[in-house]
DNA sequence: TTGACAGGCAAGTAAGAACTTGCCTATTGT
DNA sequence: ACAATAGGCAAGTTCTTACTTGCCTGTCAA
């Protein structure tokens, strides 16, 4: 079981993801027309494919075979983990000054 | 720039987060002892060092000098693109039959 | 039945990520 | 001033991941 913090953390996984939303029950070859098409991927067939398993591993995608196509269904649900897990925020202490807060220090 | 994804997709990283959230504000050696308590992690504080590199350079910790220490903040905010990027469910197509979404085909 | 289409399997390669190792700088306390 | 504390830098190692290459299995249409 692939973990989805793992699934998400590739770019061509994600633009997968983009596209079964705008566009849910893809076959994989039309994955591979549109992604290249739309978000300018022009990976192979079987990366698709690998990228696919590792979606459907981490539940963000379940398959269904329909003849000799394969039909891939998106399911975001196991995202709703990200929110819970850090919530909006809640400072637990004060974040002292607002403005302040540089990424680096000033000499 | 490392994107949030690549940020959170390392386990140690997220505990980092975590930690962050239950106590804002602690330096590296602080952060490393309370993640070998608390989480189980035995990394060095070198590994722990990076990763809050990473994590800065996705803009979800910031860091200020005080002394000789480093103190950093978290700041999840970022994450919220996550949630806007693939919000709870909209399904544009319809999901045919709900119960039954098997993840497999069966014979 | 034959061939084209849709996809699967598995080994190998190559790039990147995580971690280590060794040494260096800056700040604080005595 | 000197030592201890807190952290930084950089090269090297190892492990994972993304992708390729080559061939094989089903399904449908003529």
């Amino acid at each position: 079981m692939t973990d989805i913090y793992k699934a998400i953390a590739d770019a061509t996984r994600r633009a997968i993801l983009d596209e079964l939303v705008d566009r849910d029950g893809q076959t994989l070859f039309e994955l591979c027309a549109r992604l290249a098409m739309r978000h300018g991927i022009a990976s192979s067939r079987q990366a698709i494919s690998q990228h696919l398993d590792v979606l459907a591993d981490a539940g963000l995608v379940h398959t269904r075979r329909v003849g000799r196509t394969k039909v891939h269904y998106r399911d975001i649900r196991p995202l709703e983990e990200i929110v819970t897990r850090w919530p909006a925020d809640s400072p637990t202490e004060t974040p002292d000054d607002a403005a302040g807060q540089g990424t680096e220090e000033q000499p």
